[in-house]
RNA sequence: UGGGGGAUCGUCUAACGGCAGGACGGAGGACUCUGACUCCUCUAGUCUAGGUUCGAAUCCUAGUCCCCCAGCCA
């Protein structure tokens, strides 16, 4: 199949292909970011498979590179989760692994070159006085009154400050650009600050860390990056993106495009909440199966392929927009529609004595195990006088439209025969307990020679030949399709999870693994749950198969 | 109220002065040993008002609404 012909165009590969005509480029190279502070989501997902996707399509390449300059808030571990996700994913950086804080040196000489050039200078003012005369957005700012101070006295204040001869907060090196400037960010924007914290991967080594505007334009500079693409809050500091390496590094420099972030309805992407999540033991960990984040879904059951299909899908453009959930749960319904070994599984169970259905017999019913895929096989299903079936599938007094079982009714059970209501027994409670049947042993296969029809086919397991399981249910972690309507917090679903401890799945489950992934006929798409041990079988429910009848009942 | 962006079916996104198209969702139907899948049909849109033009989503003018920016975060 050709990606490119179904690859759809987007502002992005429109300057890409401008830029090549022109001549401007040979070939492209493009990046991936990250802080490492927190995991990957669905949101960073969309930006992975742009500029992977743009570096593999235009046969350039693309860099992963960790975006370290502020070792209070950052650590290894989510350093490793990145790099596990984004492989996950699919996608391979090669050699092309980098560290913003590989760059601390050069980034030093580039800050005293500013210098040198009178363009940067060691500012005393506090934090709170800097924001005073910073201005506001609609008054000007005024010039620190360290501004003016001669180069010697700055490359001197900025080297004691690499020397750790000051407190944390005493002094910056700020920009020297323009304090009236109408973008606030132009307004001698602080470039570096003295941090008395080890850096995960340079030690102490240093005590000054540059900032992100200062960094992160020179990083793709240093790394030959064409296009540099973020998302739409950076717009405002395109200028100052300009400015840095207008300053201080030779042309050709790499291009900011922005485009807008990707927002699902009824989640949100905000690292501070996620984590906030996590904390207050909201969900389980980053990589519970209700959050957005990479590991959350992995575990849940997404596929890569499902995730890249729903990146290209959703398309990349500047205008803010909140993409349908469905759209995420239809991609990954159709891989897993191709891909998943059918079995069944029966959730609530209702047992069903088979009245003439010898007493111990065992018979090996054939199955297949993906009608969507010839070449997936079948397998043999034991079937026996007590089965279990689903409980939704009977109603006493069924309403018109309900196909499935009901006293006095035939219906198909899947791969195996016509069984018939004949009786049904009570609890004390009233409530049913058990159903008695008869079935057609002319109809064995699931078709009956006297070409007699049944409205319905049912999922089934037998009874002994069968195995317990735990199964969860998920929902919606929020029940507003904008999360931050309000409080976050109060708009949690109180039913994101059911946990159903006594479901029955296949004898055929007994060897299955973590992050395996089958559909329960009739069910949904269900994966192995890494808690699940061959004593205890967990599984997850990814997400349902469409239900033409729950819809039906709704209305 | 300064500056920077943005506005096309319910949602996401194409069309770059020349038939407003696709996908998701929704509705209806066909098929069916999964009420799944698949297939078919339908649904529904250019923010507003002017202007330029044979012709405007696209160009111009004036509005409206939405988002971002006043971290020593990224």
């Amino acid at each position: 199949m050709d990606v490119n012909a179904t690859t759809p165009s987007n502002f992005i590969r429109a300057i890409i292909d401008q830029d090549l005509a022109e001549g401007k480029h040979k070939g492209i190279v493009t990046r991936f970011p990250p802080e490492p502070n927190g995991y990957l989501h669905i949101g960073h997902a969309k930006s992975i498979c742009l500029n992977f996707g743009l570096a593999k399509d235009y046969g350039g390449r693309c860099h992963l590179r960790f975006d370290d300059t502020n070792p209070e808030k950052e650590d290894v571990e989510y350093i490793e989760s990145i790099m596990e996700d984004v492989r996950w994913l699919g996608f391979d950086w090669g050699e092309h692994l980098y560290f913003a804080s590989d760059y601390f040196e050069q980034l030093y000489e580039f800050a005293v070159e500013l210098i040198k050039q009178g363009k940067a200078y060691v500012c005393e003012l506090s934090a709170d006085e800097i924001r005073e005369y910073r201005g506001t957005l609609t008054e000007p700012g005024k010039d620190s009154p360290y501004r003016n101070r001669s180069v010697e006295e700055n490359l001197e204040l900025f080297e004691r400050m690499k020397n750790g001869e000051f407190e944390e907060g005493s002094h910056v090196l700020r920009a020297k650009i323009d304090m009236s400037s109408p973008n606030v960010v132009m307004r001698d924007p602080v470039i570096y600050r003295i941090k008395k914290v080890p850096h995960h991967r340079t030690g102490d080594k240093w005590c000054i860390y540059p900032m992100y505007d200062f960094t992160h334009c020179l990083s793709d500079a240093i790394e030959g990056i064409t296009h540099s693409i973020c998302t739409l809050e950076f717009e405002n500091n395109r200028p100052l993106y300009e400015w840095i390496l207008e300053q201080v590094f030779p042309k050709p420099h790499p291009q900011q495009i922005e485009f807008a972030r990707l927002n699902l309805s009824c989640t949100m992407m905000s690292k501070r909440k996620l984590l906030q999540l996590v904390q207050q033991g909201i969900v389980s960990g980053w990589d519970d199966p209700r959050m957005p984040t990479l590991a959350g879904l992995r575990r849940r059951g997404f596929t890569p392929a499902a995730i890249r299909d729903f990146c290209e899908r959703i398309g990349v453009a500047k205008a803010n927009s909140v993409v349908d959930y469905s759209l995420l749960e239809h991609c990954l319904r159709e891989d897993l529609n191709n891909t998943a070994p059918r079995t069944m599984a029966v959730l609530r169970p209702l047992k069903v004595v088979i009245e003439n259905y010898p007493e111990g017999q065992i018979e090996y019913l054939e199955a297949v195990n993906n009608p969507n895929d010839p070449a997936a096989g079948t397998r043999l299903v034991p079937f026996a006088r007590e089965i279990y079936i689903e409980r939704d599938d009977f109603m006493l007094d069924p309403p018109k439209g309900f196909f499935r079982l009901a006293p006095g009714r035939e219906v198909r059970l899947r791969f195996a025969y016509f069984i018939k209501c004949t009786d049904v027994v009570y609890g004390a409670d009233g409530s049913v307990v058990e159903l008695r049947a008869v079935y057609d042993p002319e109809t064995k296969g699931g078709s009956a020679p006297d070409g007699r029809k049944v409205k319905a086919t049912l999922h089934w397991v037998a009874a002994e030949h069968s195995l317990p399981a735990e199964v969860r249910l998920y929902d919606q972690l929020f029940t507003k399709e904008d999360p931050n309507e309000g409080d976050f917090m109060e708009n949690l679903n109180p039913n994101s999870l059911e946990v159903v401890q006594d479901a029955r799945v296949e004898l055929n489950m007994r060897e299955v693994r973590p992050g395996d992934k089958f559909q329960f006929e009739r069910l949904g798409y269900f994966c192995v749950d890494l808690d699940s041990t061959p004593d205890r079988l967990v599984f997850n429910r990814t997400v349902s198969l469409k239900d033409s009848w729950a819809k039906m009942q709704k209305k």
